[in-house]
DNA sequence: CGGATTTACTAAAGCGATCTAGTAAACGGT
DNA sequence: ACCGTTTACTAGATCGCTTTAGTAAATCCG
């Protein structure tokens, strides 16, 4: 019972009496058979179970059929593990739609990154690319371009005309709903503990919280790696300094659970004596005690809606202009509240 | 500037001054060219950044370099979702030391799964699957058997002879430990909130806890779907029975997180009148106050080990015998203690 | 020193699809 | 009835690599 050797096309070709040509046009719907030996040949190639070879298809420059998504993620700091999976689970979802498979690739950083892109095109493996976590001077969307490849940015405002098209999450506004929220409750000494400074997200959160100086409130920015190690020292020199924030917003949960833990050992419970929020969900957050406020955002739906710009522009073959993401929205718990010193 | 054409092993041996074999037989350290010829084929690729086409190679080769991954995920109870993503990242930091790559897929269950199975078979897009989750009764096992495809299960026992060979956690000496643990600080009544009752890890655990009854631990096992809801109902109810638990220990630190909070509520403090400790270990675990009890598997090294077994088979062409994985160990933490009736 | 072996290569045949160019038959219009 | 067009196919080149068979030169050995 030694294994049988594939089935090509030349056998199918053979069962339906035609040359593999024909077994090709039929295949693909395209002109050069009949309706009716289209049907016949269509009908043996469900009976074989057979499936052209990707390699071979690739080999000849047609569609594999694969968009690629390559994630660097230098230690462990890709924020949310929710995040990664939900967005995965949206893009899968969409693609599957079109019979289009994901490969998935990890990788440690952006140079890496850039090669592994490199090799996927230049081998035909994927149709298109997912790039995520912008950055300033992101040198990705030059080599996308060189490298003559459809891509989808998901990231936090529209890409420049020309460049790669984004599915976007507007920050800013996040920001605005977030530290608004903070300020209407009464606080005027906000506390951002922010991720990487390259990060372009990080950056527009905090412009949003200087702008807010403004309005009379002292807002302080500090960067970090996104690890919970970070957060917890931050945090307590945040709080023993003499002018104590009231409210210390988290660019992760992560983050905002370590805050908080390092708040009640410091005597300081959320929300009585310092308010707690992060801009990212996830289902603990909502778990722990207290909850935390976050921000929510249906990342399903953006990998949903990034998959879609992607396939558009490998089936249509036009570069599209970005698209709007779904808008996170607030959920309020119950580490926030209204300072205690608040008139 | 139209996008230049591909550097092909033609170019390579043009420039060299070699034929395309002699190139493709230094590539690989093949014997047929002298060292010498060889150091000059291999520089001239270096300084061309020039890689063969993987495409090509797989059609020759009939080997994809890729190995497929269907995970079954109803609804998104995926259990701990850092398992997922530490996962991965073991399983592709193996794979990518030998350019092999991942197909990820996302199926919604069981069926699902083993449908993607044959379609990557029948086209030969990968040279082997990975298979997580064994229930009892599995039908996967036999199907892999009948598409003659090499595979690796991730698992809770050594797989029998002939079937697909496993990585496993004996689940049953880790449930051991958990236990005994609680048992040896004096916890005489022990509920052990699971996951569904069909997943083999569930049924070993539970089993190890009814055997402990002999050393007179009361135990009681409670099926759930992994939700939080169900934890935190599940919770609800073990504590306000007038013989209630004097610790639970749940399958997974969502549930965990979940029972914490709903015991606070009730005015059961952690670790003074309740116990609390999980199966399932994670970052947050360790972040939240009081942190949790848990036993810590270094995820990414069975993620690592379950590819190297499958790349065995596929590079050595034999069926290796199940090999243990990496033996998780008790993090004590603040959620446990003796019972405060004790002694 | 001459025949057998080894070394270092080249030429060319695949691998399994796609796709262009070519052909025979059917059709259509006048 | 004749010529031009359309239809339904086939033949064969092609993609970029691996690998077998073949060959000329260098080396070995008794």
């Amino acid at each position: 019972m030694t294994s049988a050797k594939r089935v090509t096309i030349a056998d199918i070709a053979r069962m339906a009496g035609v040359s593999p040509g024909a077994v090709s046009f039929a295949l693909n719907g395209r002109p050069g058979v009949s309706d009716e030996t289209r049907q016949r040949i269509l009908s043996i190639v469900e009976e074989n179970h057979w499936q052209p070879s990707s390699a071979a298809r690739a080999l000849v420059g047609a569609r594999a059929n694969t968009v690629g998504f390559a994630l660097a993620r230098p230690a462990r700091s890709l924020g949310s593990e929710a995040f990664f999976t939900d967005l995965i689970a949206g893009i899968e979802s969409r693609l599957s739609e079109s019979k289009v498979s994901l490969q998935l690739r990890l990788v440690t950083d952006i140079a890496e990154e850039m090669e592994v892109h490199r090799q996927w095109r230049s081998s035909n493996q994927v149709d298109g690319i997912i790039l995520i976590d912008p950055r300033d001077d992101d040198p990705r969307s030059d080599r996308i371009a060189a490298l003559d490849a459809r891509a989808v940015l998901i990231g936090s405002k529209p890409s420049p005309e020309g460049a790669v098209p984004s599915v976007w999450i507007a920050d800013d506004e996040v920001a605005e709903t977030l530290f608004s929220y903070l300020a209407a409750l009464g606080h005027t000494r906000i506390a951002y503990v922010a991720g990487p400074a390259e990060l372009e997200h990080t950056r527009l959160r905090a412009e949003v919280l200087d702008r807010m100086a403004a309005d009379g409130i002292s807002g302080d920015v500090i960067t970090t790696d996104f690890s919970p190690a970070r957060a917890s020292a931050v945090t307590r020199s945040l709080l023993s300094g003499r002018l104590r924030p009231t409210a210390i917003v988290y660019d992760n949960d992560v983050m905002a659970v370590a805050g908080l833990r390092v708040a009640q050992e410091m005597g300081r419970a959320a929300p009585r004596d310092v308010s707690i929020a992060s801009f990212d969900d996830s289902v603990i957050a909502g778990l722990i005690n207290p909850s935390i406020t976050a921000m929510t955002r249906d990342t399903f739906e953006l990998g949903e809606q990034a998959a879609t710009l992607l396939l558009q522009q490998i089936v249509a073959g036009i570069n599209l202009p970005s698209a709007q993401g779904p808008t996170p929205t607030l959920t309020a718990r119950e580490s926030t509240a209204p300072p205690a010193a608040a008139s």
